[in-house]
DNA sequence: TTCTGATAAGGTATTTATACTTACAAATAT
DNA sequence: ATATTTGTAAGTATAAATACCTTATCAGAA
């Protein structure tokens, strides 16, 4: 049975690299290379006079617009073609910033041809190709987000306590109820932490400290 | 040649559960089961009066301690140990959540144990296991952060539009420049929120709006 | 048609929240 | 021993938020 091949589009600035590259996968009988482009630039317009690609091989490095814009551009525009970053860069940096801009994986131009042709065979089925090279620098990339310690934003023990309370539907009044204090004092402790976080209502305190992770939901 | 078996511990509050699995996993020539812990609290206890395991399986529901706490605990005090999640839940939250509490991979209760078993031989020799499972939350995560759009109480476009307005520091007055709406418009939707939400403040709506997931931060 | 529900908007009254000023005792520093 | 800071609290004034009530469209249903 004849399998459908997977209809793809490469945009790199190396003339060589990417013509050599549509040679080569156009030898398969697994994917069909629609059109190649120079840069993302490029891409729009000849996206305009062909059919549309289900998968765009990218690099990252490129003039006029690079990777990271182009792949953006198409998240916003073509929501539907999945992204498949091809890079000779193996840092956490290109890697991270690739994903993040829209792309669903990540292969480096060292990979052998059978490699590649698996990517984008699973690239277009899932919409995602994790591999071992991009597997723990997302791990990583998450876990280093974390949380900006309360200690970079020196809170006394009432003011955290009127702050968790503050994350509610309490009124100052009940508030000063329950930490058994005068609302006077409370006022006193909001407008510090008004001060602190750079704010002028409750909701954008509250919204704040949630985003420093001061408190939890 | 013999090959040196995998110390861990398993750290679970279902008794039965935890039993079997150091039945299953002892049988194995693979890993040794150190110990095993009720909960976070007494794996704490438990760690003074073993060698340290290399790898951790973790259940995230646990009464004292949780997953999370533990988790986050064992990576300040002992950052060489591995923790793998093992939990019945398959949502991104509680996934998402072990790994950014420092947990190296993610399997299911219903894996079968020869998967299991590889996942604590990737964990332990990597420090990270990254399956299916995970891999595509953990893209979704870094590209994604928009709002997991929910239905599940009905919101009309401006009412939804009005609240993610309200997760901020603007006063009613912007938010109805904003929207290009009267300031009693603003108020109705107001109104109608408080109403769908139960709740008779801005702050309290803008914490149901987060709990609930219709409002990312 | 008439009725109804959803949406937008005006009026007004009351309660909260916000802002600024002062005070005072206890703890700390100089 | 005398400033200085810190935590607590009061007074007052204004702005914002909250609550209720009413009106006007308009679209689709009875």
């Amino acid at each position: 049975m004849e399998i459908e091949k997977i209809n793809i589009a490469i945009v790199d600035d190396h003339t060589l690299f990417r013509q050599g590259l549509v040679k080569l996968l156009s030898e398969s009988n697994e994917v069909n290379v629609l059109f190649d482009a120079d840069n993302g630039a490029d891409m729009i317009n000849k996206l305009c006079n062909h059919p549309l690609p289900e998968v765009i091989l990218m690099d990252i490095t490129m003039p006029v617009m690079d990777g990271y814009e182009s792949t953006k551009w198409l998240k916003d525009n073509h929501p539907d073609i999945n992204v498949l970053a091809l890079s000779m860069f193996e840092e956490d940096k290109p890697i991270i910033g690739m994903l993040k801009s829209g792309a669903g994986g990540y292969m480096l131009k060292q990979s052998k041809a059978g490699d590649l042709i698996s990517a984008i065979k699973g690239i277009a089925h899932q919409s995602f190709f994790i591999n071992e090279l991009v597997s723990g620098k997302l791990l990583r990339n998450i876990q280093n987000n974390q949380p900006v310690k309360s200690q970079s934003i020196g809170l006394s023990a009432n003011e955290l306590k009127f702050l968790e309370l503050c994350c509610s539907d309490y009124t100052y009044k009940q508030i000063a109820d329950m930490m058994n204090l005068s609302p006077h004092t409370i006022d006193n402790y909001r407008e510090a932490l008004f001060q602190k976080f750079d704010v002028k209502s409750r909701t954008g305190l509250v919204i704040s400290a949630l985003k420093n992770e001061l408190i939890k939901l």
